[in-house]
DNA sequence: TTTATTTACTTGACTAATCAACTATCGACG
DNA sequence: CGTCGATAGTTGATTAGTCAAGTAAATAAA
């Protein structure tokens, strides 16, 4: 009843079978989203951005014209990274970001997205979109949702 | 019938729903895998290793003490990395790792893990069990299966 | 038997991530 | 008001990852 081999496992070809499904239900998660990862980036790279670059840039552009000060920005992104102020300065140098200082709370700075950060992000939002869906296309709408549910509840269960 | 507002949503404050489920579902993949990342790493980093490090100790023991080649290390890693020669260069400073020239292919370079590389992989044999099985511990049997298959159909829609 | 071609790494230059320590500002309390 | 603690962000030092070019050995071709 049980598969024998697993798929993971001759990816990797690896001999001994897992010692439990957790096992080889996180080795399959971190394998699955390196592999998109890579699909992901290939598609930002292609305008000189990082994952993590282009992430600020959309999360700066659903913020709208007030912008967001620093700190809130990293915790929306996608993977949490601690060096967002640097990842700003990388933008900033672009001149696809614009901060600015808090004048009522010195001690924010706020980031907006320029003009020609949103042209960039408006050139991606096509391939963007192709690869989200390439991404997922091998699962039905069913299995999607499905998939959907499973992560959140693991998310769920490690707080967030 | 559909959700009007997704758990990711919340969790990255946005406002907008997703334009499509294969956009959220691909979110939720990088995110749950940045979480679970976050988790692994904190327990292999109490050995001062780094996930992809322990990832190569892990196939080093796997191959026995016959060895591997280096760049068939690389093509058994969970997560691809271009740098194994810097990686491997890093363990071997540390002892964990010998290498040797193949002498019936002196392109080839075999690496061994040493026996201070075996203890420390058994140290961490329990906590990496633990967080594996902590990753998964929301999820029944049936999701988990469930959750190992979905993820295989996508790996198998991006060659392997 | 030279001469490509391919394979298996290695190296150098550069970019990015990480952690800890530091500065500046705000709010609350005596 | 002064200062104590918390908040917001920056900076420096170190480490790690990435990409392109280079070397050396094996294999195939002329």
């Amino acid at each position: 009843m049980t598969r024998n081999t697993s798929r993971i496992q001759a990816e990797l070809k690896q001999k001994k079978p897992f010692r439990s499904a957790a096992q080889e239900a996180s080795l399959a998660l971190l394998r699955t989203t390196d592999v998109l990862r890579r699909r992901f980036s290939d598609v930002t790279a292609g305008s000189d951005l990082t994952m993590q670059q282009y992430n600020v840039l959309r999360i700066l552009r659903g913020a709208g014209p007030d912008g967001l000060p620093t700190l809130e920005i990293g915790v929306r992104m996608i993977e949490q990274a601690p060096g967002v102020t640097r990842l700003l300065d990388r933008l900033e140098a672009k001149q696809l970001v614009l901060r600015v200082r808090c004048l009522s709370d010195r001690r924010q700075v706020f980031c907006h997205i320029t003009d020609a950060g949103l042209a960039l992000l408006a050139a991606l939002d096509g391939p963007v979109n192709e690869a989200d869906e390439a991404a997922m296309s091998s699962l039905t709408k069913a299995e999607t949702k499905t998939l959907i549910e499973l992560l959140d509840k693991i998310r769920a269960a490690h707080g967030e």
